[in-house]
DNA sequence: TAAGCGTTCTAAATCGTTTAACCTTTTGTT
DNA sequence: AACAAAAGGTTAAACGATTTAGAACGCTTA
């Protein structure tokens, strides 16, 4: 019992291929009641529609989207903000009908998948250069979500303005403040900064937020050397802790400190807890992204809130458009009681 | 700035276009050394190898699987369960150079992309009966995973067993006990299931958790009206708390609630320890599952911990090695600290 | 010398569609 | 009545590979 292809159907309607063809693909190439005639038969024989494979082939069209992680999928399991931001996206692409494949960042090559794909989605700037180079070099549609690649349209919000915001809303003259960071250098662990080179600086939305950071940290007559800066390799737990230890465990103690990151900040605060410090009255801590865990601590998180759904939307959205503009999306202060 | 394709690649080089292909996919089929010179030739040009889309039609394998999740994924998405699951199917399938497909079992058909697939790694039972039948009938592999689907291969725990243990180990003779179950009939709330019908009872591993709860309890001669059993539509936490709200604020209050999931269990413990009742001293609780918040709780919950990163793995194993054998993994009983 | 055999490569069929180009009718216009 | 345009189909060439059957070649063996 083979597969039925158009061929087969085509013989047994006695018309030919192409008008099968045309009453699934083109109602407007031949008459309604020859059309209904046809997909009826083939509903009676078993005639699914036409084999995608071959569609894929021959229309250059696959209804497929990579999504492209910059983590591993590892990581991007567990991070609440990647999450959501899937969510988003494959909301979009199922209302148009399009798949979603999942592709991790640490793949080292796009050529497995750029002959049928019909675009990337791309979340988070690629830890392999390598990968970045690919996808540009290639011609399908890009979307760029929180980093930039030349060309290609972008979804991101103002970094460097929201993270000046939050930090303007927390610093007071005088203040000693920390800044605990995400990716700024490279390194597979947790670790102060120092000197080290930083990353990749120009499309990495971590190093605008901590222009902002600086911005309102200089507005505010306060100088923050870089080993009050910490790098983490990933946004996990695992190495907030770390973090979150060794800075709070250094004295003077900082009177405020800047998290790229609601885990980040999180972790912190159960850690000051613990250690009995008040918060705010102590230390001031600031997040960023409005998790929603974010919002149901006791004292809540003082953050950055930005809408990871909303982000995976436009996303997709903007890849089926195949608009080429770049897109800078809303974000909210919250003040909370951290700081 | 056309493409590249084999017959190009063919002309120039002036071999057929077969020694090419086998110069790429059949080394066994031509002399090493036209080999790499072939291939080194194709470097030179610029051609990166075969057209995918034109592979998938020929071969009738594009390296692609399709994992379609019972739920939207707006709800896998929260659910660490479903998450860490991902990531094991996730890891497996990279190993293997094969790509993942998402698919939300909300969707009504999987004739889309059954054509190109090479297979189905089913999570949950999906909501959706026509699906099921689907899968069924088309003739790729398909294995399933926490359910079951007749003729095909199924990842599971023995639920029933597990099930029996937890609740045996929570049990005192005398006790009242209820039970928040998940997806134990067809409700779109959260409600008690009173004498409604049964849900598709066969394959669901909810009913098999039940199964063991009842011999648990018939053996601890304890009798569980099913008004005290209670039915959440999904597993996520909004519709925990309703439950935990109802079952904790009956009287006379239940002594050892069994919960189906951690998401809800932790849900309930949360609400009672902010009515103030002292866990286990007046109230005993079991999870199932073993996420990873149910081991930072305190007091720390009773659970059934089963690996989700493991189930994924050998889910993806299963359907690569295109064996049909079923395959039940090990779950270990954590006491905790809740009963 | 011719048959037999392994190796290396080629020609051509095939996978299942889509679609540009072409051919008939039918309809509408003057 | 004559002609253009539209409607409804058909033919056949792609799309870009894989793969079977067999040709050509050099070599051994009887």
């Amino acid at each position: 019992m083979k597969k039925l292809t158009l061929k087969d159907v085509a013989k047994q309607l006695g018309v030919s291929t192409a008008t099968i063809s045309n009453a699934f693909n083109r109602p407007d190439q031949l008459s309604a009641s020859k059309r209904t005639e046809i997909l009826e038969a083939c509903k009676e024989i078993g005639y699914t529609g036409p084999n995608r494979a071959a569609q894929i082939l021959r229309k250059g069209q696959s209804n497929i989207v990579a999504l492209v992680l910059a983590d591993s999928l590892d990581y991007m399991v567990t991070d609440p903000v990647a999450n959501t931001f899937i969510q988003g996206v494959s909301r979009v692409l199922r209302e148009n009908q399009k798949h979603l494949l999942l592709y991790a960042g640490d793949s080292d090559t796009i050529t497995d998948v750029v002959d049928f794909v019909d675009g990337f989605i791309c979340y988070g700037a690629p830890r392999n250069g390598a990968l970045s180079t690919q996808l540009n070099q290639q011609s399908k549609p890009v979307v760029t979500v929180d980093f930039n690649l030349e060309g290609r349209p972008a979804i991101n919000i103002d970094n460097e303005k929201a993270s000046y915001e939050i930090a303007k809303a927390a610093l007071r003259p005088g203040d000693r403040a920390a800044i605990l960071g995400l990716r700024l250098i490279d390194s597979p662990s947790t670790c102060r900064i120092y000197d080290s080179p930083l990353l990749d600086a120009e499309s990495s939305i971590t190093h605008r937020r901590l222009d902002g950071y600086c911005r309102a940290l200089k507005e505010t007559g306060i100088e923050v050397a870089t080993d009050w800066i910490w790098n983490l390799p990933e946004n996990a737990g695992m190495y907030a802790v770390q973090a979150a230890r060794e800075v709070l465990q250094s004295s003077p103690r900082p009177d405020v400190i800047l998290c790229m990151s609601d885990i980040i900040a999180l972790e912190l605060l159960q850690c000051a807890l613990t250690m009995g410090i008040d918060i705010p009255g102590e230390l001031r801590i600031t997040g960023f992204d409005g998790i929603e865990e974010a919002a149901r601590t006791r004292p809540y998180m003082a953050t950055v809130c930005q809408s990871s759904v909303e982000k995976g939307m436009e996303a997709a959205k903007l890849l089926l458009s195949g608009d080429n503009t770049s897109m800078s999306l809303p974000y909210e202060i919250k003040l909370g009681e951290t700081i």
